[in-house]
DNA sequence: ACTAATTTCGTGTACGTTACCGTTAACCAA
DNA sequence: TTGGTTAACGGTAACGTACACGAAATTAGT
């Protein structure tokens, strides 16, 4: 009824209608302190009445609040490109949200190097930021650095990979069990009834390969659960390098005939030159990651599958949160799993990352 | 060199550089009458060299421009609730740009009736609207619509099917074609060299048989390209009750042995139900989208494959174009396909419309 | 009861734009 | 010359919020 107004309720409205100044109707509404607890109540309740929302526009004009978020992923390597994917959606998150006064500052580390892990985090604590977005890889290093963050109540988002268990904003990224849990899904579409699979981890640091073995615990549960007769046999190729791979390669297809091999991850290319060198035919391959290389042997139906995360939203959505949590308070999803989107010769064009 | 003072470039500044006041300066800037082409030329090369971006807070606190946006879809109905994702979608987008003026009010119309389709639009047109969103399924219909809009020059979006060569704002939509090019790849995983496919079409209205035809044209197309031995068989079903389609299903299986049914579009899920009461094991299914009762049926493997074109983001989408066309002048990419995602019994959890 | 300290509150200005109103000057017709 | 019309521009009050400053009211200390 008292809305006759134009639709518009202010902190001006809420003075009037409580007979205050728009002054302590402000500093309750930012919860500062100097203002009686009577009339805080009251000013309160005019608000829940009203259903106060607070102009942003106006809000973020007068404010001359800034807030400053720091990245910390690995670099993107010739090795493998896909934490250009990431990086991108933190790019795009920080461009939109830089009219906010948020300065978005982003670190790096090489992925074979834990030294160069703790170098950076070395950077970045002394420069107290406001919010940090990382991609926790190395266990133990990251968790020192998580508590230093902790101990100054800067909140956190993991992103690709989580540590579970310790607290942080959210974790955002795939679910990798369930993600090869699918692949072997797809996999038991694929051939005879009876076939023979064969996995091959292929990752330089040990950590990366506790990322791999969750993936290869849902392949092979899949398969467990669902009574076949499979024969999985399993590979770790610890050097990355083509020479290396090739070698372990034909020393294990030269032991048996498979039906189906299973990348763990995005080097899933590297096999898939080697088939095409080798004119290997009638295998299925499939692997991970929407990265350039895979996707040329996707075109030519060397690989048959890829599974990807969206790697770009990780990183894009792992800004945003803490966005939402720090500037609009907004309560945030602890885990967010990402879709589990399965590419083909006959899609790729559409995906987006 | 020439910015010492604190980063903020606004309408005051250029107004000092170009000795004019910020009345002159607002006026180039919203590109309205009473400048001079000297003045104006002087004020746009220093807007040109300071890189000046408008402040959207002030912009929008300042500014009590209006516009209003309608949208015109399917009501959600029993029979499918398809629509239901695409309104999401609408309704998020709406909430989002309320803030910025944007009233959006929807229109719907009844699937199996052009003339609640008619209806609606002579209800929209007198009403000038500054955008609208359509899903234009009755063309011939569509297109009286479509020239009453451009003669008025209102921006128009077509999602979910096109009505292509008319203009108009932009498509966001599936790739039919494609989408049923991708089925067809599928199914030839699923099953033996040499398999016998059904092509199912169910479906009242002819306008919306249009639709399925194309995604039959991709399946078709497929196996073409790849000269396989497939026979295809195609039924029309042109009741969408369940008797009757159980009573077609019956007729053409009885006529040979399948290995794989392709449903063209989300009626998916009573033929699923048709192979659960007719205990119809071993032929694979492949259909369309995301809704409860396909995923239940995917769930309990009577469905191997879902098709699904994010009808949710089809909707948000549609808004948001509008919105950044009319509002940040942004230009708009004609034809945005949505991706064509693959939903199992083992990814469905994660997907998001 | 008087001062000092502290809490509570009101006022004014700033944020960058928009939109309207008013002013100037230039031009043309009578 | 005068009066009227109009193009070109200047000035300024909003818009709703943040924040600093200072006034007023309350409490504490003697």
């Amino acid at each position: 009824m008292e809305k006759k107004n134009s639709g518009t309720v202010g902190v001006k409205e809420i003075a009037r209608l409580a007979n205050v100044s728009i002054g302590t109707v402000d500093r309750v509404l930012n919860n500062r302190v100097g203002v009686s607890e009577k009339t805080k109540a009251k000013i309160l309740k005019i608000i829940e009445e009203l259903d106060y929302q607070p102009n942003i526009f106006a809000r973020r004009l007068a404010s001359k609040k800034k807030l400053r978020f720091a990245t910390l992923i690995p670099q993107v390597s010739d090795e493998t490109k896909y934490w250009a994917a990431p990086l991108n959606g933190i790019q795009q998150a920080a461009s939109e949200i830089k009219d906010f006064g948020i300065e978005v500052i982003p670190f790096f580390f090489d992925q074979n190097n834990r030294a160069s892990f703790l170098e950076s985090t070395a950077k970045i604590i002394p420069q107290d930021f406001d919010g940090i977005l990382m991609a926790p890889m190395f266990e133990e290093e990251s968790i020192v650095f998580i508590q230093q963050c902790n101990d100054r109540k800067i909140p956190l988002v993991f992103i690709n990979s989580d540590i579970p268990g310790y607290n942080n904003l959210c974790y955002i990224g795939p679910n990798l069990y369930q993600s090869g849990f699918l692949s072997a899904h797809i996999a038991n579409y694929l051939t005879p009834a009876s076939k023979k699979i064969l996995i091959v981890n292929i990752s330089k640091e040990i950590d990366l390969h506790h990322h791999l073995l969750r993936k290869e615990e849902g392949f092979r549960n899949y398969f467990e659960q669902n009574g076949s007769k499979n024969q999985l046999t399993k590979i770790d190729i610890q050097q990355t390098d083509y020479p290396h791979i090739e070698q372990k390669l034909s020393q294990q297809l030269a032991k048996d005939q498979y039906n189906v091999v299973f990348v763990t991850n995005s080097r899933v290319a590297t096999v898939a030159k080697y088939f095409e060198e080798h004119k290997i035919e009638g295998i299925k391959l499939i692997g991970y990651d929407f990265l350039e290389d895979n996707i040329h042997y996707l075109k030519n139906k060397t690989i048959d599958f890829l599974i990807c995360q969206k790697p770009q939203e990780q990183g894009y959505r792992g800004l945003m949160s803490l966005y939402y949590h720090l500037v609009l308070h907004a309560n945030i999803e602890k885990e967010q799993f990402m879709p589990i989107d399965i590419i083909t010769k006959e899609n790729y064009q559409y995906y987006s990352n």
